[in-house]
DNA sequence: CTAGGGTTAG
């Protein structure tokens, strides 16, 4: 009962636009408020002809705004700044967004993400909630911590003290990722209504990533499902959307279908304003027929290169290459470097290395001491790891 | 003399 705890001793009624539900049966646990034991933290600004923090009036905001910004900042000690910040409010100091702000950037900064949900639940609880735009950028801070359920709280907390607060759509589709990584689809996908109902218009990247969420879990047809309601939204699907779906189709083998969504892929790339979400697309592409073994499919990229000029040809090459290393295929890798020479193009030294150095370890070192020669026409000068173990592999043969 | 602060799919 996220709301429960933030709410205990007031009388307010439910409000309707939590999603308390979503997060009873989280994996959020309660974190352990840390504190050092106490000790006596020096003003960093203190004057110089006076001794303690009480000679400055606690109504100096602006004071004690630059003692805490500074403590968290230039001397990045977090708790220094809490120590100073109960002190002060012991004296009756009321934390305005600024300091706020300062210390949860300071926590998270030192990544202790737990910290940083918990004690903005604190100021949340005790009526210092900060600003409406403080606080979209403090739930994007607490977003970078991948604790969906627990940055689900906060909004929750702030959505019951702050009623007129939403979220903004940036940091509803990131925390819909967030559940979406987890595999919690029903939960990312209430999310996405609740943000409807809160006003927002989901965009290209809120349905990508359903769509990409169930896919991955291996929910196809939901997945198609999200991408036909996408359409009736008036929302234009990109590449990206299509190379979602792929990714779940093919892995539940529909080859035709997910060599017909490729075609759909080179289709809107046309199209595409964003050259990363191309780039981003055919990366994904690849990726996904390497890893269900279709390399066939891969060299037939390579022949027809039907992502034209949408793709730089360069980094779509460097990108085939670098797929195939990471499934271990650099036989096939070096086909690649082959086909890209006689078109113009050098393989970048980095991926040349991974593929002769790769060669080395599958025991074909006369092939990897081909690749060396041939490497010299271009520059490349092996590190000295990938020589020792050419010439340990030489031995050997 | 009202400060400082971060952005999504792959």
């Amino acid at each position: 009962m996220s709301l429960g705890k933030v709410n205990s001793g007031r009388h307010r009624p439910p409000n309707p636009r939590t999603l308390a539900s979503l997060v009873e049966h989280s994996s959020y646990t309660k974190c352990e408020f840390i504190t050092s034991p106490p000790q006596k933290i020096p003003s960093p600004v203190q004057p110089k002809n006076t001794a303690g923090l009480e000679t400055i009036s606690i109504t100096n905001t602006t004071h004690w705004t630059k003692c805490i910004h500074n403590l968290c900042t230039t001397h990045c000690d977090a708790d220094a700044t809490l120590h100073l910040l109960h002190d002060l409010r012991v004296r009756g100091f009321h934390p305005n967004s600024l300091n706020i702000s300062s210390i949860i950037h300071a926590l998270c900064h030192a990544n202790r993400y737990s910290e940083a949900h918990h004690r903005f639940l604190l100021f949340i609880s005790s009526h210092c909630s900060p600003d409406e735009h403080t606080c979209n950028l403090l739930i994007a801070r607490l977003l970078n911590g991948r604790d969906p359920y627990s940055t689900l709280r906060v909004i929750n907390a702030l959505a019951d003290e702050k009623p007129e607060f939403v979220p903004s759509l940036v940091n509803f589709n990131r925390l819909i990722d967030g559940f979406c990584k987890l595999g919690r689809l029903e939960v990312a996908h209430l999310l996405f209504y609740h943000m409807i109902e809160r006003g927002h218009r989901p965009n290209v990247v809120s349905f990508t990533t359903l769509i990409s969420g169930y896919s991955m879990i291996g929910k196809v047809c939901a997945a198609e499902k999200v991408f036909d309601e996408m359409s009736e939204c008036g929302v234009r699907c990109n590449a990206l959307t299509y190379t979602a779906l792929i990714r779940g189709v093919l892995r539940k083998r529909e080859l035709e279908n997910g060599i017909r969504l490729m075609g759909k892929v080179w289709e809107v790339m046309e199209y595409e304003d964003d050259v990363q979400v191309n780039n981003a697309a055919f990366c994904s592409v690849v990726d996904c027929l390497c890893r269900e073994g279709l390399f066939h499919e891969v060299f037939k990229i390579v022949e027809d290169m039907p992502q034209g000029k949408n793709v730089p040809e360069g980094f779509a090459y460097g990108q085939m290459i670098d797929s195939l290393c990471k499934f271990e295929r650099y036989n096939a890798a070096a086909r690649i470097v082959y086909m890209m020479r006689k078109r113009g193009f050098t393989p970048s030294l980095v991926s040349y290395n991974l593929i002769v150095h790769g060669l080395c370890n599958d025991d074909d070192c006369l092939r990897a001491y081909q690749l060396w020669e041939e490497g010299m026409e271009f520059g490349y000068l092996p590190s000295e790891f990938t020589s020792k173990v050419r010439v340990e592999g030489l031995c050997r043969d």
